[in-house]
DNA sequence: AATGCATATCGTAAATATACGATATAGTCA
DNA sequence: TGACTATATCGTATATTTACGATATGCATT
C-alpha cells in the first residue's frame, strides 16, 4: 500500500505541490530568510543561528536547492548560497493565479 | 532520534509552514481547485474525479480542514465543503509578504 | 425496523521526512 | 606533508505522511 500517486496529478499541480512542500518546514524558511538577509552567501552561520546540527542543515539547504529555491557554488572552502529570485519569482506568480482562481467564485457556505 | 524541532522556529514561520506543507500535496491542490470550480460543495464528486479512495480523499479533506483552508457543513446525508476564502487570502498575503523579503537583496551568486 | 447511501474513522502497510552522530571530502594554512 | 576547518554524505532511529480496505456512523427511504 501507499503507492505514491502524486504522478496522477497535473503538472501544474505537481510542480506548486512540490515547492510548497519545500517551504512546508520552518527551518527552510528559516534558512531562506537568513541568505535573503545577509546576501554574503555564508553557509556555516546558519548552523550557528538555527537549533539543528550541522548536518540537519546541510540537509535542508540540499532540499532547497532541489527545489532551485537556492542556488549554491562552492566557493573552496567555504560553499556559498543564496536565493535563487527566479524561483522565487516564479513560484510566487503561479501561487497568486493559484490563489486567484480559489477565490473567484464566493463563498457558498455562508 | 528525530524529535520534532518546529516548534524552536518563529510562530509567523510555523504558521506560513503548516500551511504551505498541506499545499504539498497535489491532491490537495486538485481538491482546493474542484470545490472554488463547482461552488456546490458536493463531496462525492471529488472521489469521482481524483485517482484516490474515498477514504483518501476524506484524509486529504480533513488536512484542508484542519488548516482552515476549506470549511465544511454537514447538510444531512451529504457533507458540504468549500473554500475558506479568508484563510487563502491571509496566506497569500503572508507569502506575499515573505517572497518580499527573499527578493529585496540583489543576488549575490552571479 | 430494515435497507441503502454518503461520509468519516480505524487499522495498518509502506513511503518519506526529520534529525543526529559519525565519517568522508576537500580546501587552507602552518 | 600534516593538521585544521567547513561542508557533504552515510547510516540509522524515529516520526509523519500517504494510501487502502474494512468498518462505523448517521441520515433517508421503504
Amino acid at each position: 500500500m501507499a503507492q505514491n500517486k502524486k504522478a496522477e496529478f497535473s503538472e501544474a499541480d505537481q510542480k506548486i505541490a512540490d515547492l510548497a512542500r519545500v517551504l512546508g518546514h520552518p527551518a527552510r524558511i528559516a534558512i531562506l530568510r537568513i541568505l535573503a538577509e545577509k546576501n554574503t552567501c555564508i553557509c556555516g552561520e546558519i548552523v550557528e543561528v538555527l537549533p539543528l546540527a550541522q548536518s540537519t542543515v546541510s540537509q535542508h539547504l540540499k532540499e532547497l536547492l532541489q527545489a532551485k529555491l537556492i542556488q549554491g557554488t562552492v566557493d573552496g572552502l567555504k560553499s556559498c548560497y543564496c536565493i535563487n529570485h527566479e524561483t522565487v519569482t516564479e513560484f510566487s506568480k503561479e501561487l497568486d493565479f493559484l490563489f486567484k482562481d480559489l477565490l473567484t467564485q464566493p463563498n457558498c457556505c455562508n
